[in-house]
DNA sequence: GTAATTACTGGACAAGTGTCAAGACAGGGT
DNA sequence: ACCCTGTCTTGACACTTGTCCAGTAATTAC
């Protein structure tokens, strides 16, 4: 019989049944990050675990079920990833570089987790069931960001004149340009991404720290309007 | 036979074999942004246009070629999307009227074909096939930003300050962050991304276009930092 | 007109999908 | 010894998928 619908279960036994859960969960995890929400299937899924296809619909009602559970997973991975930087780090300088490479250890390391939330971040545009799971991932994400942001501020002696959904959309705009070129195979990928975002906090927090940067770029003619372009850095 | 392997075809045959693979492109993009890329079918195509499931075959090669075809004519659609106000806007306030409106606008009445983009965008992350494709439709949207920001700075007066991937990802992101929000029935939020893009924008180009808006916005306690908050606008 | 080529249909195929259920296997309690 | 209960496997189901093809209708060439 279907556990998942039954109550009154011992203690110890409720343990070991999310444990398992857990288990299957992250094989979705790693299914889902391997080849995408369109081309995961349930036995791809059990292939990755040390179980059968059968025991898929013992521990989940169905696959919505199963994916939620991973996606509840990812974030809980997720959220707090930058937040050792932010607390180790005790001058500005030491907080750029903290932060830019673990911006770059990400992309570097753990590209499948991070397109496959781009992913199901796509599906909820689509799949209602997602919805809410990927709001409040998103949310948290933002605020990650904006704790981030505020301890750069902190460590600068200024404030932040830029609303949190702002620098979100800025970094993870960012950040998903990156990943898109990195998985292409642009090498240059994560160095220039580092470039932008090290350039873009410089001038939020108003203190730039991008050495060798003159106050004004210099400029170039692109289109009808001059603009200004980043400097060597 | 199929016609797709052949060559030395009469002119006039070619300029209807493309019209018909139009045709039926531009059905697989309808389908596609209303079920979204993993739920889309060759049949569900075809059902949505007036042929048979078989005729999809007889003008592409493959489902691949068929969803490059329909995203190549997105293309083409889009990236010229708001031009039409750069070109006709002469004052700032204008310009901007014109930007947030064209922007809430295409939020409202064509939501599918930007969520089928971005789920697009996220398949190029796994499947290859999609990658130069979608790589090049971005560059265009970039280009397409820095034109329009181009066109702010030039009536403001001043230069931007700023590198266009980073722009384009702030708008890109906001951009995104509201389509999900409308899509899950939020009628906020739309004019909440009007007003931070109008408020972004602003800050860009520091022209303040935001009435009422106090050059230093009031502060409030977020976790260990005062931080900005966006005021009565 | 007829013949040839093009355009399209509808059905078939094998492979893969989510789902489910009958049974096997273990372990403990009685 | 036995049954009972929680786990897990195996095989099946109804269905969908992309692909292909024999055959037909439509169009063009002559």
């Amino acid at each position: 019989m279907n556990r998942i619908s039954e109550d009154r279960i011992p203690r110890a036994r409720v343990d070991k049944f999310a444990e398992r859960r857990a288990e299957l969960g992250a094989a979705a995890l790693q299914t889902l990050g391997e080849l995408g929400y369109a081309r995961t299937s349930l036995r791809e899924i059990a292939q990755n675990s040390e179980f059968s296809h059968g025991v898929l619909h013992y521990y989940f009602s169905d696959k919505v079920d199963l994916i939620l559970c991973s996606v509840r997973q990812y974030k809980t991975r997720c959220v707090t990833r930058y937040d050792v930087v932010t607390a180790s780090a005790s001058t500005l300088e030491e907080m750029m570089d903290g932060f830019i490479n673990a911006l770059g250890e990400t992309v570097r390391d753990e590209a499948p987790m991070h397109r496959l939330w781009y992913d199901l971040r796509s599906q909820a545009l689509f799949e209602a069931a997602f919805r809410d799971d990927v709001a409040e991932l998103d949310k948290n994400l933002e605020q990650m960001i904006w704790r981030i942001m505020s301890r750069f501020a902190e460590l600068a002696g200024t404030s932040l004149e830029v609303l949190p959904a702002v620098i979100y959309a800025m970094i993870d705009g960012l950040f998903q340009q990156c990943l898109l070129k990195h998985v292409s195979g642009d090498a240059a990928a994560i160095p220039e991404m580092q470039k932008q975002v090290r350039w873009t906090i410089s001038q939020l927090i108003g203190a730039p720290l991008v050495k060798g940067q003159p106050s004004k770029p210099r400029r170039e003619r692109t289109g009808r309007v001059t603009v200004a372009r980043l400097g060597k850095v």
